[in-house]
RNA sequence: AGAGGAGUGGCAGAGUGGUCGAAUGCGGCGGUCUUGAAAACCGUUGUACCGCAAGGUACCGGGGGUUCGAAUCCCUCCUCCUCUGCCA
């Protein structure tokens, strides 16, 4: 969430990068936090001289007690008795008037950053960079969902019956796909210098409050109602939950993380061809890279993660595109987001592998993650993160562009992995 | 899952109703000494909030309670350890 602090200081553009992301009221929701947090200030104030007055009183008791003044001792508690009714108000108001600033906090999203354009939806995302040639298959070339029958790799029938729509199950070769581009991807990220984790995979309430999942989107989320336990949507949420309520040495950063896990997203929605086969799912496989970052930094690391992400789809040979999306199309969370989209030749279409995002400090002030900057004042961090790369795109990708009449070519880069040139 | 024990500052570890934000040791930082380092010695060393400041308030696993006053007593939850049971 934001800092009140940066609020009070820059106002103007606060407001400004809320409107551009599209939240309504931006003003008027700044000047009741402000208006808040004023109410806030006092009563803090009011609240501790009364319990400093207090604490000089019980003071005097015990020193009067020690003397064997007991019946002087006596004459003063009966102030005391008055004092606690009063404070217990204005602890309870302090608490009502925290808990009212928190909520009103969280239903702000992050600023969006400077570069980010204005824009109302997808339409209006910038596409900043294309590589490969995106056209369109000739002959006949078949969906990903077609040829995963062909071939007998995945099965949603399976997934059908032994869970629900949206978990299908990867067979035969399409198992070793998976093994392989998990592999992959985590090897590349060590080579790039992330420290490779293997998180849990349910986290709890605070964790989801950490990186901004909740309040509001726990309807996305699976919940574990006997023990109150969300299955992630994404390792994000997990490895930056790693450093919630640390304080960081400077000379660590930028810490690096990769892990792969499954992510569960519930995603009720939309029917059609674009949720297609593997083109949403309920459970999917998704190595997610992670850093912590010095603030002054964080820009260069986007671009780093940017470039790490490219080389693995050049890696894979899948033509792409990166486009920056437009301040509407922003997640609630992020300041900046870089989605990576792969083109699909059989389906003619452009499909989401990767999003690259910096959350600046907004999820750092959840998490009270912060490191002592060089003038020794704690100083909240920046948390990125970015996939590399959620697995059922890439392989409908794969299966789609890469069919001929002899079968599935698997690039050279996994062939390592699966132990095979072909499906 | 049952029985018992324990959670204190970066770490170790005292403290069982007042003078305790908390002894002591280690570690960290600064200094003296030294060509340099080590040792020794001296000093310093938690976080958040309120306040222009002086200063004040809160925090001893979390929450609640008793009391003029709680790290210390009570309730509750969480976590860890030991034993028993179960189990990949």
């Amino acid at each position: 969430m934001l800092q009140v602090s940066e609020i009070k200081e820059n106002k103007e553009l606060i407001v400004q990068g809320l409107l551009k992301k599209r939240f309504q009221n931006a003003e008027s929701v700044i000047d009741k936090v402000l208006q808040t947090d004023q109410e806030r200030r006092a009563t803090q104030s009011t609240l501790d001289a009364q319990l400093a007055e207090a604490n000089a009183i019980a003071k005097q008791v015990g020193e009067l007690m020690k003397a064997g003044k007991k019946e002087e001792a006596e004459g003063i508690k009966a102030r005391t008795a008055e004092l606690k009714q009063q404070n217990k108000a204005l602890q309870e108001q302090l608490s009502l008037l925290e808990e009212a600033l928190k909520q009103l906090l969280y239903t702000i999203p992050n600023v969006a950053h400077s570069s980010v354009p204005e824009g109302n939806d997808d339409k209006a995302n910038e596409l900043i960079y294309s590589w490969g040639e995106a056209k369109p298959l000739e002959g006949q070339a078949k969906p990903h969902w077609d040829l995963i029958k062909t071939y007998d790799i995945v099965d949603f029938d399976l997934g059908n019956k032994i869970t629900g729509a949206g978990f299908p199950v990867y067979k035969g070769k399409g198992a070793r796909m998976q093994r392989a581009m998990v592999n992959f991807f985590l090897d590349k990220a060590v080579e790039a210098g992330y420290v490779e984790v293997q998180p849990p995979i349910l986290i709890n309430e605070a964790s989801g409050y950490g990186t901004g999942q909740l309040p509001d989107k726990e309807g996305q989320m699976y919940h574990v109602t006997n023990e109150d336990l969300y299955l992630i949507p994404t390792a994000e949420v997990p490895i930056t939950n790693m450093y919630r309520d640390e304080i960081i040495d400077a000379d660590r950063l930028p810490i690096k993380n990769a892990g792969f896990t499954p992510c569960f997203r519930r995603e009720a929605g939309s029917w059609g061809a674009h949720v297609r086969g593997l083109n949403r799912l309920h459970q999917f496989d998704k190595v997610e890279l992670v850093q912590i970052q010095h603030p002054d930094k964080s820009y260069e690391t986007l671009d780093e993660m940017c470039n790490h992400v490219k080389m693995l789809l050049e890696a894979l040979e899948l033509p792409y595109r990166v486009l920056r999306l437009c301040g509407g199309d922003l997640g609630f969370t992020a300041a900046i987001t870089y989605d990576f989209e792969v083109y699909s030749a059989a389906q003619d279409r452009w499909l989401e592998v990767s999003s690259v995002s910096n959350f600046e400090s907004y999820q750092a002030n959840r998490l009270k993650l912060r490191f002592r900057g060089e003038d020794k004042k704690m100083q909240l961090l920046h948390t990125l993160n970015g996939s590399a790369m959620a697995l059922p795109r890439v392989l409908a990708a794969l299966l789609e562009n890469n069919q001929t009449a002899e079968g599935i070519n698997i690039p050279k880069v996994l062939q390592p992995y699966t132990g095979f040139e072909r499906i």
